[in-house]
DNA sequence: TGTGAAAAGATTAACAG
DNA sequence: CTGTTAATCTTTTCACA
């Protein structure tokens, strides 16, 4: 079943689950349950039911987009001329399925998209906007910026504090 | 020893591996060898390499942040008033430092920084503004959009035609 | 719920082609 | 560089407190 996340409620050792998790989250579900000093299977029990409560969504991998040809990342703000549901939901699938594209945020306020890309190099970026994003009409107006460099933040790891 | 990304050269066993990788990052090494159709040595040592050459960079937990007690997220646009180096490093490290921020990205253009974050309400969100952000004084001007959607894209993977 | 021990499965290392 | 085997380690399962 698929559970509602919000409905999960977390005790201190789910929070201390994702916050180890969180700082290091390649341990092993053995090393992990020998940190939190509990026994591997309670450990794997509780693993198994954050991710099914939909707290845990999924792991990833990271990538460094250099070495795969692709140097030159980029954020590209989009804006539209018209808001219509059908129009914004057909982009944004089209938008989401582009090669390059990394992540893409749907924004309230002055901006509708901003799309964080990677290509290979200039030549790339520009023929990335006009063939894929202002190739839509809905699309007014876009403004790309350089990422000079991109961090991880703390993010949403619990407070050991709560 | 620390490997140069940018030097590997990537064949297209090597591409695969990422591709389906990227696709399907919960793969054990023994299925992944099996979709791939390679002994299971052999895909662990490229595995491996991969990882010390730096192209595979590491592993991350997506959680969700709804049921963190985050269920509002924003990106920040801040513009800076003066941008020496010393001034823009330690903002950025402070930023970076911050909890609630899940991304910080340091940009070239009319934004400096893009900040991703993650708070429990509209009030955390103008808290986390005043007290995060505009009280860095080479801040001049921040601009607050709500997050309605965040998605993955298809991002850097190898293209299989190369 | 949480635990410990046995079974099943996955990774790693050594070696051969 | 690739594949096979065997040893090691990890995860999963389950009976029981």
């Amino acid at each position: 079943m698929k559970a509602q996340p919000s409905t999960a409620t977390l005790d201190s050792v789910d929070r201390r689950i994702l916050s180890e998790l969180g700082t290091n989250p390649e341990l092993t579900n053995k090393a992990l349950a020998s940190r939190l000093g509990l026994a591997e299977s309670t450990c794997a029990y509780r693993l198994r039911a954050l991710r099914e409560n939909g707290v845990i969504t999924g792991r990833r991998l990271d990538v460094d987009a250099r070495s795969l040809g692709y140097p030159l990342q980029a954020v590209i703000k989009v804006r539209l001329g018209s808001h219509s549901q059908e129009h914004v939901e057909k982009l944004y699938d089209d938008l989401t399925a582009t090669p390059g594209v990394i992540q893409a945020y749907h924004l309230g306020g002055a901006d509708d998209f901003h799309l964080h890309v990677a290509v290979e190099d200039a030549e790339a970026l520009r023929d990335f906007v006009l063939q894929h994003v202002t190739v839509h009409r809905v699309v007014r107006q876009t403004e790309t910026q350089l990422v000079f460099e991109l961090r991880d933040g703390p993010g949403v790891l619990p407070r050991e504090t709560a």
